[in-house]
RNA sequence: GCGAGAGUGGCGGAACUGGUAGACGCACUGGCCUUAGGAGCCAGCGCCCUCGGCGUAGGGGUUCGACUCCCCUCUCUCGCACCA
């Protein structure tokens, strides 16, 4: 190889070189055109930690991909990026390092920004946004007090989910496995007040919209449904014994009501203390619901704990039955869900199973299975399935299900009873104890309640002038220039919220507003939403599977609600990414398995890296990094740079041939070509990457050996040339700067980014000759070269006129012979 | 426990509606070229003893034909987990 500078792959001038000339161009700029189709395509916008990381690469390279294809295919891609800047780990590290939040996050995205330019990503910067800005937060600040006049906010006091090293509050979803989502400590519970989203309101919609997202994976739709946990059953009142008020319960097996034995309310229910208190058994109780307060703090989430409870020494009456059923408080009742009181029927209920047999309460059998007989006395474990009632009055002898309807209908008719719907969704909790997190615009007036700040006040703007405490405690609760204010209302001294929102709040619309660049006036621009809305394609982590994907759904519609969107649901197509993991495990620092975009950058160039970490796996897949295959992917550079360099002559001056050339080596390369046209665009088309690239270098190899140096039957230049183009058009959203470059080095002036997809031909892509598979019995004896298309009974002629074929029929009866068309001959013996 | 998904060479992964299992790449082996090569080129590469046989977690089944469809078992990953 000679030592012409030109003809070396000098991959970072390469890379800085085009990545300039976007930029001048303002090539991957957009503006509203309702001549071209739109497509929005967003990936889950980075949390400024310091340095992007290869999760980071795998997914912006993934969405860039589809960009850039979706952009050569005519259609006006919007494809922003912006930094979800707030958030505990800026003021963990200003805490540590003496500084400011904002600086420590600024800085961060600078230098971020600069990783992911060097990346050769087609953002539209224009539209960048950092939600710590106030120019963004204030807007979010807008919907909540718009929101708490609508009745969708309110404030109450709670037991919440405490993570002491955040110190802050976590909502439900942000507890996995009772662990803080973040910093993976234990969280536990704690009676606070705070602020919520009645998201409660919208689970139904959010529930039933999981049917109409069909670009969804199904694994996150059934997350959600799960999480949202629908169930139908029945409200029941026991009239408690001699006390004025009943105990409701929720039920959704009206069904075994005759065989409901006693009944089992939280330890939080304020009916157990009152009870306990009448009779007499006051020590006992509270000691029980203290013990249990504890034991739930200290509980393994992976091991359940034994059932538990008290005898409170009050009755409850079953409406049904007028039996007297004694009223136990039970370590495993949630005062959260349904009602915090259940009646128990031991024989068809596991958890009453278990309690009656502890305590010895009785157990009455009430459902029998088909073809069984159960036995109260001999009973094992209880029988949850359905059956036909027996021992339920007027009600035996009917199934299950037209049990539940005609039980809960004589109790609506008594008034008694009701249908109810329950969910396991809660209300979002928003409220956080800390500093680096967007206001919540409310006032606390002593004399007026609680008041909004007037919508003309916005936006209540984060202070910069404070200090951090070591122990995590905000500065803002302190701050008296802060929460010194005085009453909207009366005019009276008043005291702000001191508490900032959940920073899921700013990554629930941040979408919306990347369609609206520098809007001063209003929050969302309708035109401007109205065209880009909603997310064609949206890419991120399966992680955040509830979190996210669920609020930004609910935000969505509260929206829409005000006002402000025209759509349902923001992403109309999902893609959940798989992890990078090295070595078996996800890489991390502490596993000290990381590899480092920048060193790998520097060593091959952003285009090995994006090509690399596409070609590895299929989006969804988790990814093993391997170092030896980056340097594949670099090698495989390297040789379409040098077979296109060796040749640039010849193909800047190759002019163009006949359209479909008839035969020999044109013929069969013009159709590997247009083969492979088709089979990217197919794979695009499904996100198969991995197979797209790997058709490429079929093609490549195809190429060279046909037009290498050693081949003697070169095809014609302008058959050549079409298969470099190809190969050039077809890989340049996976390695953008690279093909750009050989794109001009063969004499094209205008951009590749502005090129079009090439056009497949079927014509051209179809095969004369075909290769068919003889088998005897299923087993391959033989091969077939045949004309496309060819008959069948001279292909059968053909096939047992094979030497080896006959080898295997030779002295046996022909039974049958099975002809795949083009495919293969099966003689069956 | 419940729900969802997945098990294919030494490795990452291919295989369209059932029709040549292992594309493409990595690693490995041999050769060429070279002062050298971690560069490049050529060839080989599922397993077993040669014809041939066996092979897609294991076992059954449907079919002329099964990685693909059906049943059972095992393993792994993820989500939910006393939700009444």
């Amino acid at each position: 190889m000679s030592n012409d500078k030109s003809l070396k792959y000098d991959f970072s001038a390469i890379e800085r070189k085009w990545q300039r000339k976007w930029q001048e161009n303002k090539t991957f700029q957009v503006e509203i055109d309702r001549n071209l189709p739109k497509y929005y395509l967003l990936e889950m916008f980075p949390y400024p930690s310091g340095r992007i990381h290869m999760g980071h690469v795998r997914n912006y390279s993934i969405g860039d991909v589809i960009a850039r294809y979706k952009r050569m295919n005519g259609f006006n891609v919007m494809h922003p990026i912006g930094w979800d800047a707030f958030g505990l780990p800026a003021e963990n590290a200003a805490i540590k390092n003496n500084s400011h939040p904002a600086k420590w996050t600024y800085e961060n995205i600078d230098y971020m920004k600069s990783q992911l330019r060097k990346m050769g990503f087609s953002y539209d910067w224009n539209r960048e946004l950092a939600t710590c800005d106030p120019e963004y937060y204030r807007w979010e600040q807008l919907f909540f007090v718009q929101l708490y006049k609508k009745g969708l906010i309110y404030q109450k006091v709670t037991t919440v989910n405490w993570c002491e090293s955040c110190r802050t509050v976590l909502a439900n979803e942000q507890v996995i496995d009772g662990c803080c989502w973040r910093c993976d400590q234990q969280i536990i519970p704690r009676e606070m007040n705070g602020w919520f989203f009645k998201i409660t309101d919208y689970a139904d919609e959010l529930l039933d919209w999981c049917d109409k997202l069909t670009g969804w994976p199904d694994k996150v739709l059934t997350m959600q449904r799960n999480w949202i946990g629908k169930s139908l059953g029945a409200e029941v009142d026991f009239p408690v014994d001699g006390w004025d008020e009943s105990l409701k319960i929720f039920t959704t097996r009206p069904d075994t009501i005759f065989g409901a034995t006693f009944m089992s309310i939280a330890p939080e229910h304020p009916l157990a203390a009152k009870l306990a208190q009448k009779n007499g058994l006051q020590k006992e109780v509270s000691e029980f619901v203290e013990h249990t307060r504890s034991a739930r703090q200290q509980q393994n989430p992976d091991v359940e704990p034994e059932k538990e409870g008290i005898f409170t020494g009050g009755y409850a009456v079953n409406p049904y039955t007028g039996d007297k059923l004694p009223i136990y408080t039970a370590n495993f009742v949630l005062m959260e869900y349904g009602t915090g009181a259940v009646m128990a029927v031991p024989a068809h209920d596991q958890r009453d199973f278990e309690f009656a047999h502890k305590y010895d309460i009785p157990i009455k059998v009430v459902i029998q299975p088909p073809g069984a007989e159960l036995d109260a006395a001999t009973m094992t474990e209880a029988h949850e399935g359905p059956g036909i009632l027996v021992d339920s009055a007027g009600f035996s002898g009917m199934d299950s299900a037209e049990a539940k309807k005609a039980i809960t209908s004589h109790g609506e008719e008594q008034g008694f009873a009701r249908q109810r719907i329950t969910y396991r969704l809660r209300d979002w909790g928003i409220s956080r104890q800390r500093y680096w997190g967007s206001p919540i615009p409310m006032i606390h007036c002593p004399r007026c309640g609680v008041q909004p700040v007037p919508e003309d006040d916005l936006p209540v703007e984060l202070p910069t002038d404070v200090t951090f405490a070591q122990s995590g405690k905000s500065p803002l609760h302190d701050l008296e220039s802060f929460y010194k204010t005085s009453c909207p209302k009366c005019g009276g001294e008043a005291r702000r919220e001191t508490d900032t929102m959940d920073t899921f709040v700013e990554s629930s619309w941040y979408y919306a507003r990347y369609c609206c660049p520098g809007e001063r006036r209003e929050p969302l621009r309708r035109e401007a939403v109205d065209y880009w809305l909603p997310v064609d394609q949206y890419i991120g982590g399966v992680e955040h599977a509830i979190l996210h994907l669920l609020y930004a759904r609910f935000f969505t519609k509260i929206l829409r609600d005000l006002g402000y969107l025209g759509i349902d649901e923001p992403f109309a197509d999902l893609l959940t990414q798989g992890m990078v993991i090295k070595d078996g495990t996800k890489m991390s620092k502490s596993k000290g398995n990381v590899v480092d975009p920048d060193d790998l950058v520097q060593q091959y160039g952003a285009d090995t890296v994006r090509l690399f970490s596409l070609f590895a796996a299929p989006p969804e897949r988790d990814l093993e990094w391997s170092d030896k295959g980056v340097e594949g992917a670099h090698r495989f550079l390297h040789r379409i740079f040098r077979f296109v360099m060796d040749k640039r002559e010849m193909l800047q001056n190759a002019g163009n041939g006949p359209v479909a050339p008839a035969g020999g080596p044109e013929r069969d390369l013009h159709r590997k070509t247009h083969q492979t046209i088709s089979k990217v665009s197919r794979d695009f088309a499904s996100f198969h990457f991995n197979t797209a690239i790997s058709a490429i270098m079929e093609l490549m190899n195809f190429l060279s050996a046909g037009a290498g140096e050693s081949s003697k039957t070169i095809p014609a230049d302008f058959v050549i040339k079409e298969a470099v183009e190809a190969i050039i058009q077809l890989l340049s959203p996976m390695a953008p700067h690279f093909c750009e470059e050989l794109w001009e080095q063969i004499g094209h002036k205008s951009q590749l980014s502005e090129s079009r997809w090439p056009v497949f031909d079927p014509e051209a892509a179809r095969e004369d000759e075909i290769t068919m598979v003889v088998q005897v019995n299923g087993k391959l004896r033989g091969r077939l070269s045949v004309s496309a298309g060819e008959d069948e009974e001279k292909v059968k002629e053909m096939a047992l006129a094979e030497p080896n074929v006959g080898k295997f029929i030779a002295d046996k009866t022909i039974r049958k012979i099975i002809v795949v068309k083009d495919k293969l001959i099966n003689i069956v013996v």
